[in-house]
RNA sequence: GGGCAAUUAGCUCAGAGGCUAGAGCGUUCGGUUCACAUCCGAAAGGACGCAGGUUCAAGUCCUGCAUUGCCCA
């Protein structure tokens, strides 16, 4: 018989079950007449590595694939990469900078790109290589990369739709720009961090006056250079004066107006506030208003253009610098005052963004938004959990239109045509040889998409839309759609949007919100900060049932992960004890298959154990359905370790080790539980529990392959009488009360006990039939029953219901027992204050419901008999 | 400035208005038992952030406050 080793080892078999998995296609799905159950993959960039945020992501993924494929749905799970427009390109652009010491406009477009698509070749599989070692059923037939023909057909065709229905236009505004990437950004794809900063005070003298100045505050003077107006709120009096006089402008020798605008907070600085219409987005908004000009002074590169006079060409900051020293000079320089702020930094490489006017690709939001607004207010769209709802409904109502043009080379070039003599724009579904309107030849606009802008069509173009495919109407809508917060917006927002508006359909029922993943610091995990943790290395440590078991475990809906080596060690060891019971079970199994004995022939703890089987597993299956894998895990763990193991296996050993039928009966009901269990903790730990199922299928027929191909709710299980859980929860107690006696008197394990137990017809019939189970867990060599059963001189005592358990212990340990009861009749007597109480209150008995009145009321006499009885006994100790 | 969340054992966290508020880790005591020392048995450890309120009954619901974190402007 082939045994199992002594620890569980998951190197041993996971490759295997990886392997297994791909080879056979397990998790390939084709449209059938079976309930379809699909979802989306948050597509990973193909840039870096596995980090744990996508193992949590994942693993949460994977769990609900394959607990549904085991509930018998035709589940289908779509992989796939996205290309990762800025991100992406930076890192090539750093690589061919070190490789060769070109940077991309020294390379050229075209040689750009194919260098792009060979790193995407080389390592754009990393993630998804390794997301296939955790073991995720995926359907991997149906890869997809936002930048394939099948993803870029549909984001032309989108992009062409909205542009003829005229949601598309373009335009100048004021945009985020990132000088480093050299892109322009959406508003949403800022980051704002805390900086210590100052906020410099700079007299700006009153045109004609001598020695008359208004003084403006501000934490960026380089951009006075590009200042059009001083602005002061309406209502605020101490500036009437200023009407209709000029500002002169220091440094420029130009002068400028006075405004007045109710933006302007008279708290703030002075009252005056410098406006800057083309280097600020709420200058650029007065700007408009008041008809100023604007004076663009820094560049795409963040250096001061011809505008800025002598200080054209320097950056950005260098200028600052010189513009301070001049104003010094000048005695202009108020004051500097230390100040916190947060501007905006870009979210790919936390540059600072600079605010510029330019040229963009938009798309119009209003009516796009208020559908995605419905479907939620309708619960057509679930959150999961609801508390994001809200931040979801009040990003679309306060929504702007969305910039989607980028500056860059990696992504989809937008299929915007212009004519050489100025026809057009043309937007068309496919490059034209000449201008539709007047034959002359034509180039593309030079811009990229935005990277959402094609992940938004992920859940519809990935099925094969504009086609109306057969994949299309069985798996769309998909069920739900797991992702972290941080995207919210940016991604699923955009997803729910796009669906409503092309495919007239949201793209999944629920959206499931994870945490994030933080240290045991509760610090944000981030490579600069160096508190990462490669899931591969936890991976190689302890295993991945045991990575997944613990990120599954600590993801509790709503809230984030805080991981240590703790939370692994854990998991590993609950892998270690799952791998020895099935040690057990199967090295001493005989049975066949997977029937379970008749009711009649089973002993109390066989009944005890499925009865608690069956509770377990619809508590876990309804966790499961509401996503709540944290507390399915909790309660597998404590279903395994507290019931199966410390109690019905140890009690399972005496007929397991013995002759005769009850060998085989136990053996039956150790495989029931034991598949069960496989069943419920397969889609958490897939790769143990495969492994598991395989070595009981080499000894017994089991329904399924793996636990994957059957339903373990479906062994039914068979209906046990409540009183024989009762009475199985009565010899527990006893077992424990021996115990603790036996601790906290301090008796040696190995030193078994003699005890007599006072116990009324039932419950005597009931210990002399299993006293067995007591003398093999407790440690017990002789036990005498009886209701005349009276206490000896100094015996231990324990009182279980109405039962008393009385132990021989010898001279030396009394002053202990007498200290342990003591204590226990002073708990018992605050416990028994509390119910007085409560039973005394005329409200709390006729305001109460009836049966909450009598469970107090029974229990509170069960204290009042423990105590009596403890009393009468600590009596005859003290003798 | 607005919003949201969190605050429970030394640590990390669970917690269906109604059993003496739980678990894991850590701590203390005791264990070479034929699945497992990645283990077994026992114990200690708590005004559930503060102050009010609702209720027969509040860790749980409501209000305010404090601290921390996140999102939005």
């Amino acid at each position: 018989m082939k045994q199992l080793s002594k620890t569980n080892n998951p190197a041993e078999y996971e490759k295997k079950w990886a392997e297994y998995w791909l080879e056979n296609k397990t998790f390939s799905s084709a449209p059938d007449n079976r309930k379809p159950y699909s979802i989306v993959i948050p597509p990973p960039n193909i840039t870096g590595a596995l980090h744990m945020g996508h193992a949590l992501n994942n693993v949460i993924q994977d769990i609900v694939i394959r607990f549904h494929k085991i509930n018998g749905f035709n589940t289908m799970w779509q992989p796939g990469t996205d290309h990762g427009g800025i991100a992406t390109q930076n890192v090539v652009e750093r690589l061919i900078l070190e490789e060769d010491g070109r940077t991309r406009t020294q390379m050229g477009r075209e040689k750009f790109l194919e260098r792009m698509e060979k790193w995407k070749e080389e390592s754009g599989g990393t993630i998804i290589n390794q997301l296939k070692m955790l073991g995720c059923g995926c359907d991997w037939d149906r890869m997809r990369f936002t930048m394939d023909g099948q993803c870029s057909k549909a984001v032309t065709e989108t992009f062409v739709t909205l542009f003829e229905e005229g949601l598309i236009y373009r335009g100048e505004y004021m945009i985020n720009f990132c000088p480093r990437c050299r892109t322009a950004l959406s508003d949403i794809e800022l980051e704002n961090e805390p900086r210590q900063s100052k906020l410099w005070h700079i007299k700006y003298p009153i045109a004609g006056e001598k020695d008359s100045y208004v003084t403006v505050a501000t934490t960026r003077p380089e951009t006075m250079l590009g200042d059009t107006a001083v602005a002061v709120n309406p209502s605020d009096k101490r500036y009437k004066n200023l009407e209709g006089k000029k500002i002169s402008l220091p440094l420029t020798g130009r002068d400028i107006c006075v405004i007045k605008d109710d933006f302007v907070d008279p708290a703030f600085g002075s009252g005056v506030v410098k406006v800057t219409p083309a280097h600020d987005p709420n200058d650029f908004d007065m700007g408009r208003r008041h008809s100023l000009e604007f004076v663009k002074v820094i560049d795409e590169e963040a250096r001061m253009t011809e505008e800025a006079g002598k200080f054209s060409g320097m950056d950005r900051f260098e200028c600052r610098k010189k513009i301070l020293e001049e104003l010094e000079k000048l005695e202009l320089l108020e004051k500097t005052e230390d100040y916190t702020h947060a501007p905006g930094l870009c979210y790919r490489c936390s540059t600072l963004i600079e605010p510029l006017i330019s040229e963009q690709w938009f798309l119009k939001m209003k009516d796009i938004a208020s559908a995605a607004i419905k479907v939620s207010e309708e619960k057509k769209v679930k959150f999961i959990p609801s508390i994001w709802e809200k931040p979801y409904l009040n990003w679309l109502e306060n929504i702007h239109d969305w910039c989607i043009s980028r500056q860059i080379w990696w992504g989809h070039r937008i299929p915007v045509y212009y004519c050489e003599k100025g026809c057009g724009p043309f937007a068309l579904r496919a490059k034209p040889d000449s201008c539709p309107d007047c034959g002359r030849t034509v180039r593309q606009d030079e811009d990229v998409l935005d990277t959402w802008f094609s992940s938004a069509l992920w859940p519809f173009s990935t099925l094969g839309w504009p086609e109306e495919t057969e994949d299309l109407k069985y798996y769309y809508p998909t069920k739900v759609l797991v992702t972290g917060h941080e995207i919210l917006y940016l991604w699923v927002a955009r997803m729910i949007m796009m669906g409503l508006k092309l495919r007239g359909d949201i793209p999944f029922a629920k959206v499931n919100i994870h945490g994030m993943i933080r240290d045991e610091k509760g610090e944000k995990m981030s490579k600069s900060k160096g508190n990462v943790i490669d899931p591969m290395d936890i991976v190689k440590e302890y295993g991945t049932d045991a990575l997944r078991f613990s990120l599954a475990k600590s993801a509790v809906p709503g809230r984030d992960l805080q991981l240590s080596d703790d939370d692994f060690i854990a998991a590993r060891n609950f892998m270690n004890k799952l791998h020895n019971a099935a040690r057990l079970i199967i090295g001493e199994m005989e049975v066949k298959d997977l029937q379970l004995p008749e009711v009649a022939d089973m002993e109390l703890a066989d009944k005890w154990i499925l009865s608690e089987l069956e509770t377990f597993t619809d508590r876990v299956y309804s966790s499961y359905r509401k996503f709540n894998n944290a507390s399915a895990c909790r309660l597998i763990y404590e279903f395994v370790w507290n019931y199966f193991c410390d109690w019905y296996l140890e009690l399972a050993k005496l007929r397991l080790y013995s002759e005769g039928q009850q060998r085989q009966t136990v053996q039956k009901v150790l495989l029931f539980v034991l598949v069960r269990i496989l069943n419920l903790m397969h889609p958490v730990t897939p790769f143990i529990t495969s492994q598991i199922w395989e070595y009981i299928s080499i000894h017994a027929e089991l329904p399924g392959k793996t636990p994957l191909d059957m339903n373990g709710k479906e062994l039914k299980t068979p209906d046990i009488p409540e009183s024989d859980i009762g009475a199985m929860r009565i010899l527990m107690d006893i077992i424990s009360s021996i115990r603790n006696i036996r601790g906290e008197v301090k008796i040696q394990p190995a030193e078994k006990l003699n005890v007599s137990v006072k116990a009324e017809t039932n419950d005597k019939e009931l210990i002399y039939k299993y006293e067995h189970y007591i003398k093999q867990l407790a440690g017990v060599e002789k036990i005498t029953v009886g209701s005349e059963i009276k206490r000896k001189d100094g015996d231990a005592v324990e009182v279980v219901g109405k039962i008393a358990v009385f132990v021989e212990i010898s001279e030396s340990m009394r002053s202990r027992e007498i200290n342990r009861i003591e204590k226990r009749i002073s708990e018992i007597n605050s416990v028994i204050a509390g119910y007085k109480k409560k039973l005394g209150s005329r409200d709390f008995i006729e305001k109460a419901p009836e049966e909450v009145v009598r469970q107090t009321r029974e229990r509170a006499s069960e204290y009042q008999d423990e105590l009596d009885r403890l009393e009468k006994n600590i009596r005859g100790i003290k003798k």
